[in-house]
RNA sequence: GGGCGAGUAGCUCAGCUGGUUAGAGCGCCUGCCUUACACGCAGGAUGUCGGGGGUUCGAAUCCCUCCUCGCCCA
């Protein structure tokens, strides 16, 4: 490859072109294409590390909350394909059955059309084309933001492939007796018209209405039980009233019967624990058909079960109702027969009261309509036996969740498990593979689809229900690589997967369901790492969505500041666990870390590759210790100290064993911490001091130039490979840059070696004397307003390392704009510091000193060191610490008492040589 | 009602298993267009670490309690 000379380097950097640029040949040299073969597993001698993505859903459009979720992946899958992992990042879509469904009939009743009357098969079609139209487009936003996934595996929950998984999987936990229809109360809505597992409906606290109503018990005139319920519209269902077996007020009436107002049925008073002497009146109407723990209570006591509402949530007499409810009340929505059932009660003397009531109200999550318990027969996976392999791994450490609080709601959930409702009454989606025989009921749960009964040979129909969308989802870790082909290469070389990256918001629709199918399917976990990150907000902390208006779209972000800023600034803003504050106003404001960083970057590469020039630059291995300069050493320390630091902000990749330890349990995936490490090297470390140091080293001919080019290269070519996972795009494209000669032994940053710490050298801490000096000399400046372009003579005083700063002198004066004599003395008004080491620093400053102000501010320094050195000796004064406290923490304070005791010495000398004064 | 978590600089957050004078980014103040960068450089200010109590030689860190705010599950 060709080197660019150094003089066409732009001086703005176009992140569109170069982003453009880049990701075209990262693709085209297949760079994130990864080899089954290679794995360790398959015979290769590479470790596979694999992610799996969360599947977005597949008519979705990228939001912010994607941007962040995509990019903790992709820092984390290029910071391992640069460590040499073969790495597998998989990407997909999810069909969605609700929410796709959802869009399309919206569309169609833009059309005044229903779903039905395409009918089903019409309706799918359109849907499968909505899908192949716009299934694409997310995937597509992916790679303006860097993603470095292997498109060659894309996968898509509702493809051929994955559907022969989801058929398989239904089928064997038929066959192993863990899916069972079942006739229940479950969660319906009413406006999509499908049943809900528990997690799909979702409580929020509301405030209701606790109404109070008389129930005369027959045959004792003006005598009545009051029963408490939030929901009087149901009351036409009740069979019964219950109270509870201990509740002495109630013992002896049950057995009797009370008079359902309304209605005017008979009903009779049981006892059964569910009702709670505390709650209310302590006497519970029962309608087992409308709630699912009068369900129990009716199965219990054998009780009928008449449902008096439809699918549409309107009052009838649907089945076993009789004629329960009123002609008045037929076809009326639930809300509004509650009034008018409240009013009837009331005109007739049967509501004793109404009082304000706080409840949680189940919701649909899709679409948030109050959500009905509904008698009706769905497919159910039993869980228990699931749930135990998933407990067992999070608790032993085959798994880990991070943040590591989510391990207790995890645990908590899977321990209260309850069994899930996999049918869904929609088009959209796996249709179950269950053939019902219409002469002689019988039930065929088939792999392929049957025509006849193989039974009875006679006709048959299948169920007209799809599967839950999670339900496909739940397997994506191995349907993705192959499953049920249990000899695909992939899911050999690549399952299990490695870090599983998401949202808490899907812990249990999920996440734990995958971890359950990895060991009922797999027989092993299907990740060992489950990272949660934060929410997106906007500034009053609401979740940022595009329905509120309150979203940021990334890609806005991409087109104003590139891709690299919008990562760094959502890597480097969020810490573990915490939920990252945008605002969505103000994109300059909230963007600026990134954008700041990677403007800065782009100019230490331009300025850098400049002084470089473009001649072969020297290996930093064939210079020999002795030619490096103080500030070489110190730099090539610091990348140490960072590689070190990255390292250990991205913690072990995998356990080092097979679960993980308790010393690496909760360690790494710090990637703010990485993004804040990587930063101060390039930023702090090397731009603010290094370059700086080195400029007249560079711009001199000989061979200290070669010794400073060596290191420049070598230090920077450390800084990009440490910044490329965050920072793709700028690194890759000055990377490109370094002189041709210099050793990369990749054509891509993005598949070079992640870099590894050298051995130290010797006084590679020296380095400080000269930053403390500098430091000094800056702020005595400032603090007497010395005009910046003025070089101050300054003269240090100091037994600490005389050669040392005699060395320096020309680099400190350079880099503080002083001239600085070593030893000898200075008269008339001059200003002091105390270096760290105790050497005293004097400047001359002619009539710009005003001798007080030097006075008083020697005197405000030396008072709190006294206050401190007083508060300290103290400490070491008394018995019980030098005692108690362990031997290397005293030692530790008697060094800072030394230290600070010669300080306060020399402090007093000063403002003694200041003349007579005050200030002590 | 049960469980979990958070409250540290104006804002967003680091500070894990107790041990220097509590940090970063953004914002703010002062001075600089010092020929890589004003999206920058140099300097600077700002915290009774939510309140109270306790354990300890020593507490932002451990314990108790109260207050405020989130989240999950009934």
């Amino acid at each position: 490859m060709t080197t660019p000379p150094t003089a066409e380097i732009p001086a703005q950097y176009d992140p569109a072109a170069t982003e453009r640029e880049w990701y075209e040949r990262w693709l085209a040299a297949d760079a994130f294409t990864a080899d089954s073969a290679r794995s360790n597993r398959t015979g290769g001698d590479r470790d596979p590390f694999t992610i799996v993505m969360p599947p977005p859903n597949a008519t979705a459009v990228l939001h912010v909350g994607h941007g962040l979720n995509i990019t903790v992946q992709d820092v984390i899958t290029r910071w391992r394909r640069m460590s040499g992992d073969e790495t597998l990042w998989l990407p997909g879509t999810d069909h969605a059955g609700i929410a796709t469904q959802n869009i399309v009939e919206k569309q169609l009743a833009r059309e005044g059309k229903t779903r039905f009357d395409l009918g089903r098969e019409k309706f799918v079609a359109r849907t499968t084309e909505f899908v192949t139209d716009t299934g694409g487009t997310i995937l597509e936003q992916l790679r303006s933001i860097g993603a470095s996934c292997d498109w060659t595996r894309t996968a898509y929950t509702l493809s051929p492939e994955l559907s022969v998984a989801v058929r398989e999987a239904f089928v064997q936990l038929h066959e192993r007796g863990l899916i069972y229809r079942g006739h229940r109360v479950i969660h319906w809505c009413p406006r999509c018209l499908t049943s809900l597992s528990d997690e799909e409906a979702e409580h929020n606290d509301e405030m209701g209405s606790l109404y109070h109503i008389r129930y005369p018990v027959v045959g004792e005139a003006g005598k009545w039980l009051t029963v408490a319920t939030t929901r009087p519209e149901t009351m036409l269902g009740d069979v019964a009233v219950a109270v509870n077996p201990e509740d002495p007020r109630y013992a002896s009436l049950i057995g009797k019967t009370v008079m359902l107002p309304i209605a005017q049925i008979e009903i009779p008073i049981i006892a059964d624990e569910h009702a709670d002497p505390e709650f209310g009146t302590g006497v519970v109407k029962i309608t087992p058909a409308h709630d699912p723990n009068d369900f129990e209570v009716g199965k219990r006591h054998n009780l009928a079960m008449p449902v008096i509402m439809t699918a549409e949530g309107t009052l009838d007499n649907v089945s076993g109702a009789g004629e329960r409810v009123p002609p008045e009340l037929r076809g009326v929505d639930r809300f509004e027969a509650r009034a008018r059932i409240v009013a009837t009660l009331k005109e007739g003397g049967e509501l004793e009261k109404i009082e304000p009531h706080r409840h949680a109200v189940r919701h649909c999550y899709r679409c948030g309509t109050v959500v009905e318990p509904r008698l009706s027969d769905q497919w159910f996976v039993r869980m228990r036996e699931l749930a135990a392999p998933a407990l067992e791994a999070v608790r032993t450490g085959r798994i880990r969740i991070l943040p590591e609080r989510w391990e207790a709601v995890y645990i908590n959930w899977l321990e209260g498990i309850r069994d899930w409702n996999i049918s869904r009454q929609l088009w959209w989606g796996h249709r179950i593979p269950v053939w019902y025989c219409e002469a002689n009921d019988c039930v065929t749960v088939s792999r392929e689809d049957i025509s006849t009964c193989p039974k009875c040979g006679g006709a048959v129909h299948q169920d007209e229900d799809v599967l839950d969308t999670w339900f496909s989802s739940w397997l994506w870790p191995f349907s993705t690589l192959g499953w049920p082909d249990k000899s695909a290469v992939d899911l050999k070389a690549f399952y299990p997967t490695d870090d599983l990256v998401t949202a808490p918001e899907i812990l249990f629709f999920w996440v734990a369901r995958m971890v359950m199918a990895g060991y009922a399917f797999m027989g092993d976990a299907p990740f060992h790492t489950i990272y949660l990150h934060g929410t997106v907000r906007d500034t009053e902390h609401v979740k940022m969505s595009k329905s509120l208006g309150n979203g940021i779209d990334p890609l806005d972000v991409v087109r104003l500041y590139g891709a690299d800023a919008l990562r760094y600034t959502v890597i480097a803003g969020m810490g573990m666990g915490a939920d990252l504050v945008l605002d969505p106003h103000d994109l300059e404001r909230s963007f600026a870390p990134g954008r700041n960083f990677a403007t800065k970057l782009w100019n230490i590469g331009r300025f850098l590759l400049t002084k470089v020039g473009d001649e072969p630059v020297t290996s930093l291995d064939a210079i020999d210790d002795s030619r490096l300069a103080r500030a070489d050493r110190w730099i090539l320390a610091r990348l140490n100290v960072a590689i070190a630091e990255c390292g250990a902000a991205f913690g072990p990749a995998r356990p080092e064993s097979r679960n993980w330890q308790p010393g690496e349990l909760h360690s790494g995936m710090r990637l703010n911490e990485y993004a804040e490490t990587a930063r101060r090297f390039v930023w702090n470390e090397i731009a603010d001091w290094y370059l700086e140091s080195v400029k007249a080293r560079v711009g001199t001919l000989g061979p200290d130039r070669d010794v400073a080019r060596a290191v420049l290269v070598h230090v920077f070519d450390g800084a990009l490979r440490l910044l490329h996972p965050v920072i793709p795009f700028i690194t890759e494209a000055l990377w490109q840059r370094l002189p041709a000669s210099h050793a990369k032994h990749s054509a891509l940053l993005c598949t070079a070696a992640w870099p590894v710490a050298s051995q130290d050298r010797i006084g590679a801490e020296e380095f400080e004397r000269v930053r403390e000096c500098v430091d000094a000399l800056r702020a005595m400046r400032a603090e007497h307003a010395v005009p910046p372009g003025r070089v101050v003579h300054a003269v240090l005083v100091t037994s600490a390392a005389p050669d040392l700063y005699q060395q320096e002198a020309a680099l400190i004066g350079q880099l503080a704009r002083a001239t600085l004599t070593v030893g000898g003395r200075v008269d008339g008004p001059a200003t002091h510091a105390l270096l760290p080491d105790t050497s005293d620093l004097v400047l001359s400053l002619g009539g710009l000193v005003d001798i007080e102000q030097e006075r008083r501010k020697l005197g405000v320094e030396l008072t709190q060191l006294e206050k401190q050195l007083s508060a300290l000796r103290g400490r070491l004064a008394s018995e019980s610490f030098t005692a108690r406290a362990p031997a290397n923490i005293v030692e530790a304070e008697r060094t800072k008492e030394r230290d600070w005791t010669s300080r306060v010495g020399a402090l007093r000398v000063k403002i003694h040589s200041l003349g007579a004064g005050d200030a002590s």
